[in-house]
DNA sequence: TTAATTGCAAAGGCTTTGCTATTCG
DNA sequence: CGAATAGCAAAGCCTTTGCAATTAA
């Protein structure tokens, strides 16, 4: 990793990234930091936020997956996916329905339901990592 | 919603998915179905999940947003998604970390971390669905 | 000075869509 | 027969990347 140095645009998108209490989006970003940077164009905005990551100053929320994946089980239930082969397993926990009305109670949201994933390795790439 | 038939390929990509156990990518549901309909095109696979998903035969795992959101705080913690507006929000809930080993202890995985989202209707929405 | 960074524009990669021909019911 | 669906290809949209000019240290 190379040396890192602080521009202003990477000062500007940090700090529009502390000053939103919701969590945007590198388009909602954008639009934030012309305020200040008017000429400043969106590759500079995702080169930076990725930046960041990798210097671990801020977080991707989900840690998604780029793309979708099916599943054919309709009913509630959690899932593993796998940080070396992102393949997507899932785990035997019942689904929690009293954390939905935690939430309710303690926020000022209407929950509907909730989803779970836990990040790893599967059984496979922990062997693989031993080679 | 429009009246639905259920053609040899919306058959042979529900089978597909029912056949994995772990959760395919359109991608991936294509390259299985192709296997008995060599000329089924990718559009078709996309258009059907899309259908099966509202016909609630299937679920798109996460419910994701489409693109990347960031967090300017990189401690773990719990996020909520309105689902009509999208917005994203820090919830008040700990880090259950007894969750992580539960599953190590009875999975085969080697669990690292985990993140949870809530989905329903922020206060603003609700509001306006009120009106 | 010089390696990192920016702006701009083009390219990438997943997903959707328009159109015509087919096909299920 | 008629509406829903398939195939094909083009378009969309978010994100990344190549390149020459600029800038932080």
């Amino acid at each position: 990793m190379s040396r890192k140095r602080m521009t202003k645009q990477r000062q500007a998108i940090l700090q529009a990234l502390n000053d939103k209490n919701c969590h945007p989006t590198a388009d909602e970003i954008y639009f934030e930091v012309r305020k200040k940077i008017p000429n400043i164009s969106l590759g500079t905005i995702y080169r930076n936020l990725n930046v960041l990551l990798e210097m671990n100053k801020i977080r991707e929320i989900y840690n998604s997956p780029k793309y979708a994946r099916y599943d054919a089980n309709p009913k509630p239930h959690y899932h593993f996916q796998c940080q070396k082969c992102d393949r997507v397993c899932d785990v035997h926990l019942p689904y929690q329905r009293d954390l939905d009305k935690l939430i309710a109670d303690n926020e000022l949201f209407d929950v509907h339901h909730h989803t779970v994933v836990f990040f790893g390795l599967c059984e496979e790439c922990q062997k693989k990592s031993k080679d």
